[in-house]
DNA sequence: GTCTATACCCGGATAGAC
DNA sequence: GTCTATCCGGGTATAGAC
């Protein structure tokens, strides 16, 4: 598992597979089977792992501007995970249980469990984290500032 | 181009491949190659196409409010047009001169052509879309008044 | 737990006949 | 502009020896 974060975050989804996993742990593909039922186990425990992580940075925030702070500079820290957990298929059955409402913790306390404005913060956070990963910002725009915007209108 | 973008929007970006294409044109895939250089030319064609739809059904908008839901009903009625523009890697020197800023003038018009508000209020919409496309709001989930929201916190 | 060999998919693309 | 045949790459996964 850690040999497969590593590759994912190293060389990103599309070379994250069982021949590539199997030379970095200087195996070989099929003995990779002796370990995992199959490629959607890996992928599955990498996205577990990410919620988790995800979950216990964000619930150090104390308010709304460092929530974002804290969701955005995880995002960059991890640009692959975040891809596997907001781009790839997440089968929501096979995860922990209470993993997502873990994660979203955090973000509900702060506006005071109000879930329609906690969904508009997340895919305004989800919005901006994917377009700068995605690298759809001009060089020269200050994601920064746009952060604050957005801040500064769900605080107002 | 027609046939390609049928089969896109029918049956998604993964099943957009040569072979697939040509059976739907009912020649062998080789062929396909009288008529295009490569594959990545067709799919640059698809978003060429894509922008330029998506900026002619904005421009109609007159407010924040119609502009986001222009915005959001493009995106539902194209949702796999929508990811091909947003998700795949987007060449823009290959891309018509324009383009872009064309998509992007109703917004820059509607917000006296402040691009960090612009941005943010571009990323904010962009997050919203990409989670209802992805089905990871809850299926109980009132989209709109989500919508509704971020349209207001833009709007006071 | 590892190996080799292999089955069986899929993809993009080319050569050369017609 | 179409075809057949083919190349070359990639993927997940299994069988069976060691």
């Amino acid at each position: 598992m850690h040999a497969a974060e590593l590759l994912l975050e190293r060389e990103g989804l599309a070379a994250l597979t069982m021949r590539r996993l199997a030379d970095e742990l200087g195996i070989r593909a099929p003995s990779l089977y002796k370990h995992v039922r199959s490629k959607e186990d890996i992928v599955l425990a990498l996205q577990a792992r990410a919620l988790r992580e995800q979950a216990e940075v964000l619930s150090g925030a104390r308010d709304l501007r460092s929530l974002a702070a804290a969701y955005r500079a995880w995002a960059r820290e991890h640009p692959r995970l975040y891809e596997l957990i907001s781009r790839h298929s997440l089968d929501r059955s096979r995860l922990p249980q209470g993993l997502e409402d873990a994660a979203a913790a955090p973000l509900m306390a702060m506006v005071d469990h109000d879930v329609t404005v906690a969904r508009a913060l997340w895919a305004c956070a989800h919005g901006l984290v994917d377009l700068e990963l995605a690298g759809r910002f001009p060089a020269d725009a200050d994601i920064d500032a746009v952060w604050a915007i957005v801040v500064q209108r769900f605080q107002g």
